[in-house]
DNA sequence: CATGAATGAGGATTCATTCAT
DNA sequence: AATGAATGAATCCTCATTCAT
């Protein structure tokens, strides 16, 4: 990043205009380094001098955009949560059957958290930290409830259309999901170590993609057989 | 200090004379402290100062003991893992028939991990460390197979027996079974607060439960139809 | 604080602006205490909290500029040693004859030891280190060669000119020299103990360093006659 | 210092007329393990503890035989000094000639300080300590004019015998003989490190013995003809 | 004689943050 | 908008020493 620095009469006025003024990619390159940092290392354990190196500007502008190193935890960690629901919005599963639309859901999540271990354990860090900075942030909160729509409307169509049971929750069914997806990646080492499995490996991921949509579909399913279930 | 468990992760058959159990004791005050705040803050976060300052000791006996903060949190981990391990044991599940062994498993893990959020954030933390500790203690992966050892007895079982299809790996079930348990705590803050839902309420509870119960019977169901997966 | 030397070990050129000098005289300030405390006790034995206190600035800018504790050490060896060799260069010994350009070398020497014994105090502390540090810097193994340069030059051209012998190792000649003037500041202690001897005082001084010329010159000489050396 | 101190009834007391009782056993088995630490470390950087672990006794042992740090430390010096003494007295010097004696005393005192570079370092240690400790005990004080008494002696006979010049101090010449075999073993790092030479080396060791040899027997020599020196 | 447990004081190092420019 | 220098308050860890038995 160019970083013209004139002590003297400068004409650089208009350069607010440009696309990309440098005060923005500035903040950005801090966020995105952030992001990488506070994945890795956590809230504590990330070092503002790190993402300070890491970064093409000094230390003094994290202070100088965030506040201070919990302010810019909380700017990656909207950041993040912005990232995935962004995603979701461009499924379009409303134009495939209740059943296809549910295995595409799935699939994505699946895909997603796969694809990013970082997302994972920036939501990781967050729980250890009891959650305390995505309630402060209305930005977070609001952008999440688009999913369970999605998902209710799915449901929905499918009771509508005779192929799933009455009487399921959205949100249940989103947390059965997501606990698999996200537990693949938040757990794998602990998981690998104690199980001498890795979870990344193909076959494995074909494997477990398969199990949870089959799980999922077949508590869906209209005439669902329950083998005697007796949980309290 | 609530200490319910503990069974320390060092042998010592016979304490001598039973002269002064001082040293064992004071090892397991500071254990006990550790796992709570390495639980509540991981390992970058805790303070070596802080858990001295709630034992019985000095800070130096951190060191005398444990060697370091790493020693102290290895030890803890090991504990924590000895812990649920042990309980496992004590299930009896051989003598239920095979879905009843595996709704009492169920149960048990489902049981286990909210009563133990503690032990949930430790294995959390680990995760944020790349499974690094876990990876280095010999203790703690060798009690881990007995779980699957376990599993694999009631699928073989309930396969025999005509009620569980053919071609379902344990540690897959297990999987399934403990990302959802562990999904429940470990990211019950951000859960709640994107969705509104307090996981641990009574009837969120046990719907859970039931679901998770459901979801694993059905897929090892013996004429298990599904519902026209497609998922890779 | 007497700091008569000090050139710093880092070039730096022209001080960009000469805007704010300020960076370089913190960190020769810190240099400069750095010197006198690790000549006093050793590496071992020296506080960095002591250096700190008697530092124009806080503790944490000894690590800002020299990252640790054995940084500082090794800096401020390295400036001792610039320094001797710095002086040596002033000599000018080429206008003298070579008999007189080897009094002079040795009153240097001499003079220079009597006169520093902070800088014989940090070279004895050294080896008590193995001399870990001085084989890691090329900079002070760099300047040291030097000398020897020198001396070959004086022993060459005395030979040319009769005056001295054929078959001189100008290396063991500055080793005959160093040892006695070292040794008269390194071990003052000891030998002042328990001989009874000051060896600051001014006639064993005088003494002293004529019979080291006394010594190194009729080694030298030409037609030198030893007494029937029997040594191996 | 034996100090049988028996709190209950014990037939021990025999064993204080055994050859070798315990208690000297453990007081010189600490002695030689605190020898080298120090002689390794110095004062300021050897550690009880490291001493402890490598003794066959435990820590309080130390305090008990000692008293502290320093009281071993002074110890462990006085045992090193006593050494050296010691194995001067079996010199036998006046039986050889003067030239000859002056040459053994050169070559024991050479061989002597290469053999023991733990003697060498605590002597550095102890003037790193400002000879604090060698002023405070009178043992070592007393033990070390013997040397001179004997230099003295030589020089007096070969200046009745013609072959030493008059005027010579003996304790310079000591000085002049101790510097140099010192120098040898004291700095072997920083020299071996600033010019690339090896002093262990045989034929290293072979020149330096004879150099000093020849440097001190001219010195001595009656008809010495001085070069011209004009040191001060 | 001997020892395992215990400790207060201090030691090196790191951290997030701010100041002067 | 940007930055190099600076820092007080922790933070982890070590040390020589003593206590109870």
């Amino acid at each position: 990043m160019p970083r013209p620095d004139a002590p003297a009469s400068r004409p650089r006025a208009k350069r607010q205009k440009a696309r990309k003024p440098d005060a923005v990619a500035t903040r950005e390159n801090i966020l995105a380094v952030a992001r990488e940092e506070f994945a890795e290392h956590g809230l504590a354990g990330a070092r503002v001098d790190a993402i300070a190196a890491r970064t093409s500007t000094a230390k003094r502008m994290i202070y100088y955009y965030f506040g201070s190193k919990e302010g810019l935890y909380l700017a990656a960690l909207e950041a993040a949560y912005a990232n995935i629901r962004h995603s979701e919005v461009e499924l379009k599963v409303d134009q495939l059957s209740p059943v296809d639309a549910i295995v595409r859901l799935i699939e994505f999540t699946f895909d997603y958290d796969e694809a990013h271990p970082e997302f994972i354990r920036l939501v990781m860090a967050e729980n250890m930290n009891h959650g305390e900075y995505v309630a402060r942030s209305d930005t977070i909160r609001q952008r999440n409830r688009g999913v369970i729509a999605m998902l209710r409307q799915i449901l929905e169509r499918g009771q509508r259309e005779g192929v799933f049971r009455e009487g399921i929750d959205p949100v249940d069914i989103h947390m059965l999901i997501s606990a698999f997806c996200f537990f693949r990646v938040s757990n794998r080492y602990t998981f690998g170590a104690l199980f001498g499995r890795d979870l990344s490996e193909p076959s494995v991921r074909a494997a477990h993609k398969k199990m949870l949509a089959d799980a999922v579909l077949t508590l869906l399913a209209a005439e669902a057989q329950k083998a005697g279930s007796k949980a309290a």
